[in-house]
DNA sequence: GACCTATACTGAACATTGTTTAATACATTG
DNA sequence: CAATGTATTAAACAATGTTCAGTATAGGTC
């Protein structure tokens, strides 16, 4: 008897689902500003109408989009492995990789950081204080500045803007990088590279 | 005989500026996304389809805009007066003061800086190699570095790619303030010292 | 099995967009 | 004055997001 209603359940949630999933093909192939409800209508093989019975409209699938995307890039986030002992190499080849991973990813990166609706900005704020608690890159960078003996005694909530300026710095020029995407691939590792020497720079004098 | 077509000329410029300054008008009252070719027509009082004798489409208006918007914010671009003897002192009121520009003129900034069309990217491109020789914010940038003594005798392009870096950080501060719109004005200021404080540390001990 | 009700779904419609085009008024030229 | 080219409009087209009246369907009740 209620498992009845599970399976309502379920059967709903496939179907929002598979509307997502379905638009997510078409941003990967067209980008977000091609999406549209008829085309995801197209490819589930359903009228346009249906999709309102599953989402407020097109700016909710898109919010879910994006944070499922989000949650999505997150999950690939951790320190690299120890192997290499001092604390500048494991920053440095962190830092790298996440450049690296969220440019490979094309414009969803930039898609998901610059979207403002509150329910996105939930989970991709970084700046307010208090961040480092609730943002798994914050804290690996933080973990990271702590890995450097002048930093161990260092106060959280310093350590903490630290994190966001050397985020932010991140965050600038794998937007530059994506924007300015007709940069020769040699200009484009000299920068990450002068990015994350001045920033071990920056980090080693921190007073 | 001449001159008849220079007025014909000068009344074409008439009429696309007034097209222009009609589309500024909207972005700046309802913002980028909510320009429309019907708003500019009933703003300058025509039927829509006569901006299409002025402007190849939507997209051409945009950008000859963001073109415009962007030489007016660069215009203001200059190092702060050296009543500051301080190199330290004048880099960070100048950074501070391009910081604070930006985020006073909202989403324009924004909205300049991630358009993709390569008529904007030629003014806006800032990562190219040789970029400081035609960006005034790279070539101030510059000259603020070698104004360190440290700095005298370092090479063009090495201090391109720090000033690039720079830039790059404070654009995605400047980004992130502007994304992430709700932070209290106390953390927004305490992010931005600190970003000029940790530049102005690298930058005191770039080898 | 007949009936009922809530849910899934469709087709058509509406309003709004960017853009094109046939027709027209107008100004300039010869 | 006739011809030519330019400026302008109204109407249409295609695509968009969204709504809604109606229809089928599936599940439960008598």
């Amino acid at each position: 008897m209620t498992n009845r209603y599970e399976r309502q359940e379920r059967e709903r949630d496939e179907m929002r689902q598979a509307i997502l999933d379905a638009a997510g093909l078409i941003v990967a192939e067209e980008g977000l500003k091609r999406l549209s409800i008829r085309k995801i209508a197209e490819r589930i093989e359903y009228s346009p109408g249906i999709i309102y019975h599953y989402f407020a409209g097109k700016e909710a699938i898109i919010e879910q989009l994006l944070r499922q995307g989000y949650l999505e890039m997150v999950s690939g986030l951790d320190a690299v492995s120890a192997m290499e002992s001092q604390p500048e190499a494991i920053f440095a080849q962190t830092m790298r990789r996440f450049i690296e991973t969220s440019l490979a990813d094309g414009v969803r990166y930039r898609d998901i950081m610059l979207n403002e609706s509150p329910s996105v900005l939930s989970h991709t704020a970084v700046l307010f204080s208090g961040a480092a608690s609730q943002r798994e890159a914050l804290a690996l960078l933080i973990r990271l500045l702590r890995s450097f003996d002048r930093l161990k005694e260092k106060q959280d909530d310093e350590l903490e803007l630290t994190a966001q300026v050397i985020w932010s710095g991140a965050f600038g020029l794998i937007l530059r990088l994506t924007v300015e995407k007709d940069l020769p691939a040699a200009q484009k590792e000299r920068l990450i590279r002068h990015y994350l020497e001045t920033t071990l720079i920056m980090i080693k004098h921190l007073e």
